[in-house]
Parts: C-alpha cells; structure tokens; sequence
DNA sequence: CTGAAAGCGCTTACAG
DNA sequence: CTGAAAGCGCTTACAG
C-alpha cells in the first residue's frame, strides 16, 4: 500500500520524507528508542542517545508533527477567527500579534481564520470556516471582531473551546456564560473627561457613533464624569456620516454652530478625533487655544497628528495575550467556571487640550 | 492502552471525541464505508448513505482531520511568517489578509508567524519559529517582512516549499533561484513623477530615505522619468530622523531652504509625505498651492489627508493572493522552474498635485 | 456496493 | 535501558 513515487494524473508526488524507522534502522534502535530521544523523556543510555542524534541529523530526521498530535490528542494550535472586517484592523492586528506572541512562548500555534455572516443568520446556518468544521486541527478560537449572539450559539453548538474579546460583542449585555477579555470603555472615557474637568473645562461635548455599543459605553463614562460635576452632558450626532472620521468631520460643524461653543471635546474614538480636527482646521478653529480635543483607542496615528492627539490608550497586545493565556487555562480546565476580564486603559497627555 | 479519561496530574482529560468507529457501529456498517461516505469519493448506495449520515448527524461526529492529513501527506496549511517587524503593520495585514482569502477559497488554511533575527547570524543559526522546525504541520510558507539572503539559504536548507514577497528582500539583487511576488516600485515612481511633470512641474524633489533598497528603486524610476525630460533630479536627504515621518518633517526645512524651491516633491512613501505635508503646514506653505506632492503605496491614511494625498497604490491583496497561488502551484510541481511576478501599481489623481 | 485488513508516522505501556 | 507490539483516527487497495 505504498504509495507511489510519481502520481499519474501529472501532480509530481510529494517527496517521501525519512521517517521514524529509517533514523531507527540508520542507527540500529528500535523506533521506540528515537521517539524516546525526540521527547527526552524517559532514560535512554549515553551512547544510544548520541547514536540516535547523529542518525538524525546525518538524515536531517524532523519528526511528523500531524502524527505525533493524533496520539497527544492536542494540537496546540488555536484559532484566531476575525469576524464581519473587512480586512485587519490595526487595532484587531495588534490583538493577533499579542496572541501569536504568547501562543508561541507556550510553544503554541495561531491560524488566522475570517468569517462574514449576519447578526440574523440562525447559528446552525452560519457557515464557519473549514476549521471549525473539522476536529483535531486547532484546540480551540479566540474570537475578534463584531460577535453576535448566534455566533456564540454556534461556537457553543459545536462544543468547540473559545474565548471572546468582548468589546465588540453586540447584543448579550452581561451575559456571562463564556470567556471574555475586554478593556474598559467606561472608565476610560471617565478618566478622559475627569481630565478635562481638571483642566478647567466645563462645557465639554461628547461627539461618538452610539449605534456601536462601545461608543455608548464611553458616552457612559463621559457623562458619568460631568454628572458628578453637575454639569450638563451634551452629545453630538450628526447625519449621513459614512465613516467615523467623516463623523468626526460633520460633528465640527454642529458644534461650532452651537450659541455656546464648548471648550472640549471628547471624541467616541480616534477616528471621529481625527475628523473633528480636520474640520475645525479648515474652519480656522485651532486645536488646543480655541477647542480642547481628546480621542480614544490610542492608535499609530495619534501622535503623528498636529498636535499629537491626547487619548485614552488600549493595550491591544496585553488583550490578545489574556485571551491566549485564558484559552489555555479553559484548555486545561474544561470544567471551570467562566471568567470575565476587563483590562484598564491608560489616558495618554499630550498636546490636543489646553489649561483653562 | 486507553488514555485515562481522568489525568492525576490535577489536568482534566481531553473528553473523548466520537471517532469513525463510533459511528460505523452506530450506522452498524464497516469504518471504510464512513470514510468514503465522508469522502464521497466511491460509490455508496443510496440507503447505506443515509444510514451513516443519519449516525453522523445523532453523534455529531466531526472527522478527526490530523488523521486525515497524515494519510493525505499533505496539511493543507501554508504559514505567513512576517520578519523583524515590530508588528503587523496595515501594509503586512492586507498581504496576510489576500493570502487568507485565496486560501480559504482553496480549502487552505493560514499559519501566522512571526521571527526577529539578525541579517548576520548565520543560516544554520537562526532560530525558525517551531512551526518550521517540524515537518506535516505545514506545506509551504509565504516570507513577509524583510528578508535577507541568511533566512533565504535557512528555509532551503530544510527544504521547505516557500514564496516570498520580494519587496522587501534586501542584499540579493536580481538574484532568481526562489519564488517571489513583489510590485513594481521603479514604475510606480516613474508613472507619479511623470504625472507631476504632465502637469507643467520641472522642478521636482525626490525625499526618501534610500537606505532602503525599495525606496532606492523608487529614486531611481524618478529619476529616470526627470532624465526623459532632461530635468535635473534632486534628492533630499536630511539627518537624525527617527522614522518615515520624521524623515518628510526634516526634508520640509531643507526643501524651504533652498535658494530654488522645487514646485512638486516625491516621497518616497505615504509616512514620508505625511510629515512633509504636516511641516509645510506648519511652515505656512500650501499643499497643493504652493507644494504638490505625491506619496507611494496609498495606506488608508493617504485618502484621509486634508487634501486626500495623490499616491502610487499597491495592490497588497492582491499580492498576497498571488504569494498563495504560486505557492500551491509549487507545491504541485516540486521540480518547476522558479518564477518572479512583478505585480503592477496604479498612480491615484486626488488633489495634492497642482496643474501649472 | 462493502467489510476486513494494512498502513500513515508517531507514542507508550509492557516485558524483559 | 530498550525492543516489539498495540494503538491513535483515519484512508484505501483488495477481495468478495
């Protein structure tokens, strides 16, 4: 039942690579003997050690690692499924990073995976990637991007491990039932418009698409702040937006409209940061001296605008690290109970607000 | 020899996953007769079928595909490994997202790795990521980030099927013994400079830091568009710059020195035109009134420059999706030739070029 | 069409 | 310490 060198329907085979019995027969051992060496677990002699290795770097011998998993019962690989993106985000790259990063400390592996599928899908109708369809190739998923409930569902249905990074989770408030990782909007965006607060500002805007539940969350945080000041929360919404920065750009025109201008603003996120800034310059409205500015998510390009942009940080690569670490635990602990972590963000001072 | 379902190492059991046995019992026909219901390869009649669907579906049986796989020779996963790159910028993700998405369409699976080392180690010294150091797991791997000849002559040397994005290949000109897919960074610039000379500019810098061989290869398609007209090329190079940006935000102060200020500046790539836009501004000069300026590989950030940025695109997909694709073909035909595909870029008209 | 058997490349008790 | 054997979960000629 060997299989043949050459194929006939003109694919060249696959070179035939040396295996566990030709290192045993180049070195006069049993097989068991190799696998032993390879996994420098239990005593093997001096001698036969030193035989074997040099058998298998005179074949140049790298194991099968496909056969060795069948018998661990384990891959260590894990999947990292980026759903509804239409491609990888900077933010979303930065969490694959970190993932990878703490996956191969662990020597483990990533597979990047992508799915498109509708909140409205019936979860045994969502086609996953061929991944999730078979077993034995990854232990379990880290879930990025927009996630609905029928995806969990559907992760649920299948029995398959995972661990959600929970800030793009879209309509399961609270709910507890799984593993998450997030950072913390809420507080973030206190601790941006305390700072504004502190800095002698009072008529401070909030200036965020709330349709997406973590825009909301950091509309939370900011009015929580002005509330505890006693002073009036005001949210910006424009219309016809087709992007956050294109948000951020429409916003500058209602609020220099606005018969009391405020002095701040906190923006839903970078982009919409971004945006405002744009259009307050081209408005000749100069950021700091006339309006104060503070965005959200830290990314590449806030430091690179004029000025560099103040905003609350997020530590992209510690969540996809905490997702990894949590998955493992999951991994090792089937039975244990869900756990929710919610990492803190940091507020980065720098040049968008001005002393009042 | 039963793995016990229960460890006493205090690690929970993996739960014991239903195998084709399970179901050829179920189904009570012989494990062969799954398999090829699984494979629907062979003829199986009508009502065997159904049966063995039937038992599949009751014990939601998943095929184990590491075993599959071992049999097959082949894993159908490819690996991304990205190379001292601090992290996976938005030009690597998009590579990394075509290479997924042609991937997916093939039934394939992506790989993400990552490996920092020195062009100075020696080959036999650089420390591959595991994934590479075994064999099975994967087919192939796709180089990203930049490569230098050490890591070329490592991957032969253990004779694992590879493509590289050659854009970013440093120290091996010309040379053809491996696949490479890259984009034309001569023509790019040739095309941009041309278009900037169409529009009645002669005066025309080049700013880019040529320590790179790639932005070397775009001073040189400037140049060679500024010699068809008998124009003079100039090229701009400032000192202590920390990064791309920083780079453009020096070359503003010396392009505003000169005695005869050019009309238009190339740079050599979108950072780089980010900072000399964000410093003329500072400077009080216009972009494109006073300055026009042209930038190279289209980044996100390029449309939402204020003006949006006049900029070579690169197809990153598109190169990845080709990175895939020839990788698969070399896959199928160990002994072809090598090939080299030059992908093409695309100048894009938005409104930092001035007509004179 | 279908079952029984051999085999893929490994690991791991078992019995010296 | 070490070899021979059984086994992991599959696929695939082989022989009905």
């Amino acid at each position: 039942m060997r299989r043949p060198q050459k194929a006939h329907n003109g694919v060249e085979a696959v070179p035939k690579k040396t295996t566990i019995r030709d290192v045993a027969r180049a070195a006069s051992v049993g097989i068991g003997t190799i696998s032993r060496v390879l996994n420098s677990s239990s005593q093997v002699s001096r001698q036969t050690r030193a035989r074997v290795l040099e058998a298998i770097r005179r074949l140049g011998f790298r194991p099968n690692a496909q056969a060795r998993r069948i018998l661990k019962r384990r891959s260590e690989i894990v999947c990292f499924l980026l759903s509804n993106r239409d491609f990888l985000h900077p933010f979303h790259a930065h969490i694959l990073q970190g993932v990878e990063s703490y996956a191969s400390s662990l020597q483990h592996h990533v597979l990047f995976a992508v799915l498109h599928y509708s909140p409205r899908t019936p979860p045994e109708k969502i086609d996953l990637p061929p991944v999730l369809q078979e077993h034995g190739l990854i232990d379990g998923v880290i879930l990025a991007g927009t996630i609905y409930p029928n995806l969990l569902r559907r992760i649920e249905a299948i029995h398959m491990p995972f661990v959600a990074f929970s800030n793009n989770v879209v309509g399961l408030d609270g709910e507890q039932r799984y593993d998450q990782v997030g950072f913390d909007d809420f507080n973030g965006a206190l601790q941006a418009t305390r700072y504004l607060i502190a800095q002698g500002h009072r008529l401070i805007d909030f200036a965020g698409d709330m349709s997406y539940p973590w825009i909301q969350r950091r509309f939370d945080g900011y009015r929580q702040a002005m509330r505890e000041k006693k002073l009036k929360p005001v949210s910006i919404q424009p219309q016809n937006f087709d992007s956050f920065v294109n948000f951020g750009q429409k916003s500058a025109g209602r609020i220099l409209a606005r018969p009391s201008r405020p002095t701040a603003v906190v923006a839903g996120n970078d982009e919409t940061a971004y945006g405002l800034w744009l259009s307050l310059r081209r408005h000749g409205v100069k950021v700091p001296d006339e309006i104060s500015l503070v965005g959200f998510d830290d990314r590449e390009e806030a430091v690179l605008m004029d000025p560099p942009l103040s905003t609350v940080r997020v530590y992209k690569e510690e969540i996809g690290e905490t997702c990894m670490k949590m998955l493992i635990e999951r991994l090792h602990h089937p039975q244990m109970a869900f756990s929710q972590r919610i990492l803190p963000t940091e507020f980065v001072v720098r040049e968008t607000v001005r002393k009042l």
